[in-house]
DNA sequence: GGCTTACTACTCGGATACTGCTTGTCCGAGTTCAGGGGG
DNA sequence: CCCCCTGAACTCGGACAAGCAGTATCCGAGTAGTAAGCC
C-alpha cells in the first residue's frame, strides 16, 4: 500500500514548470532542481505527456512544458497519469471460491467486501479531485524572490 | 499503488467467524472455506490477532475467534492491521534537495503537497472508519439457510 | 550575398537490468487431550 | 474407583524462499540549429 514516489517528483517538477513558466525545460534541469535521478524523472515527465498534462518538445532547447493551467490540473489526474488507473483493493471474488462458493449458488449482486472498499476509494479520489495544483502553489505562497530562486536553479 | 490481498481474505475471513460464531476454528479450515493458502491465511490472522481483533488458542480444537463484535470493528481496524500504518504517500522532502533545496531557505510550514495529500488520504481513512463490519454482514443479507451452509462448509 | 544541404549536438522515447516488498511456504514451540499406570 | 503422569497429536508462531511491481539506467530515434558549399 505504498504509492510511488514518481506521484511526488511530479507533483513538485508540475509546480515548478508554472513557476518558471515561458518555454520548455528540459528534464535533466528539472531532476537536479531536486537531486532526483535524471532518467528516472523522464520516465515519469513521458507519462504526463501521455495523460495530456505536459507536452514534450525533442531537439535541442526542447524539454517539457505545462499542456494546461495549473488551475486544470487536479492531484487525481497526476496521481492517474503516474499510477495508471487508481484502484487500490483488487476484488478476486474469493467468494465464489473454495467450499463455500461451491456449495453457494452464484451470487447476483455486487460484493459487500469490495463495494465498501470502493466507497472509501471513492472518497479518497472525490478528495483528491477537488484539489488542483492551482491551489497546492498558493498554499506554497510563491514570494516574487522566491520565483527568481527557482528561475535561477533552473537556468 | 496496490493494496495486499490478505486485506480481502481478512475481511472476508472475519465475516464468516461471525456466521458461524461460538469456539475457534482453525486457519486451515477457514481458508479452505474460500480457497485460499492456509499458511499465508494464517499469516494474516496473527496479524489480527496482534491488533486484538481476533484471539488465538493453541492446541487441539484450537484456532481463531472473534475477540470483539462485529459493531465494533471497522474497515480501517482490518486494513491498519494487515498493511500497519497506512500511508501511502511518502514525503521525502525532496524541497529541501538539490539545487533549489541549497539555494532556500529551510522550510518553517509542513510541505504543501505532502499536506494535501494527507488530506486526501484523511478522507480514505474516515470512509473506512465509518463502515463496521457488521455494517458489510447486513449488506450480505446473509439468511438462515446462507449461514447454515457457511457453518457446514466450515463443519 | 542568399539559398540549399549536410552535419552535429541535443532532446525525448522506449527497451533493458536491479532492488525491495508482497506473496507463499516450511518447520519448530507450545498446549491440550487422551490413555495408561499407580495409589 | 480416582488421580497423576507421560506421551502424542494438533495448533499457532515466527523464520525462510520465490515472484512481481516499483526503481533506476542506458542507448537509439528524431529534431532543430548551424555551418559550409553552391548558385
Amino acid at each position: 500500500m505504498r504509492m510511488s514516489k514518481g506521484v511526488e517528483w511530479a507533483l513538485h517538477t508540475l509546480i515548478n514548470l508554472d513557476v518558471i513558466g515561458g518555454g520548455p525545460m528540459h528534464s535533466g534541469r528539472l531532476a537536479e532542481a531536486h537531486g532526483l535521478s535524471p532518467s528516472y524523472l523522464t520516465k515519469q515527465l513521458q507519462q504526463l505527456a501521455q495523460a495530456g498534462l505536459v507536452s514534450s518538445v525533442s531537439g535541442p532547447h526542447g524539454g517539457f512544458r505545462l499542456a494546461r493551467a495549473l488551475e486544470d490540473i487536479t492531484l487525481l489526474d497526476v496521481v492517474e497519469a503516474i499510477e495508471g488507473d487508481v484502484k487500490a483493493f483488487h476484488c478476486t471474488e474469493i467468494r465464489c471460491e473454495g467450499k463455500i462458493g461451491a456449495l453457494s449458488p452464484p451470487p447476483t449482486r455486487t460484493c459487500a467486501v469490495h463495494a465498501a472498499m470502493r466507497r472509501a476509494e471513492d472518497a479518497w479520489r472525490q478528495a483528491l479531485a477537488a484539489q488542483t495544483l492551482a491551489g497546492i502553489r498558493a498554499d506554497l505562497n510563491v514570494t516574487p524572490a522566491a520565483a527568481r530562486l527557482v528561475r535561477k536553479a533552473l537556468d
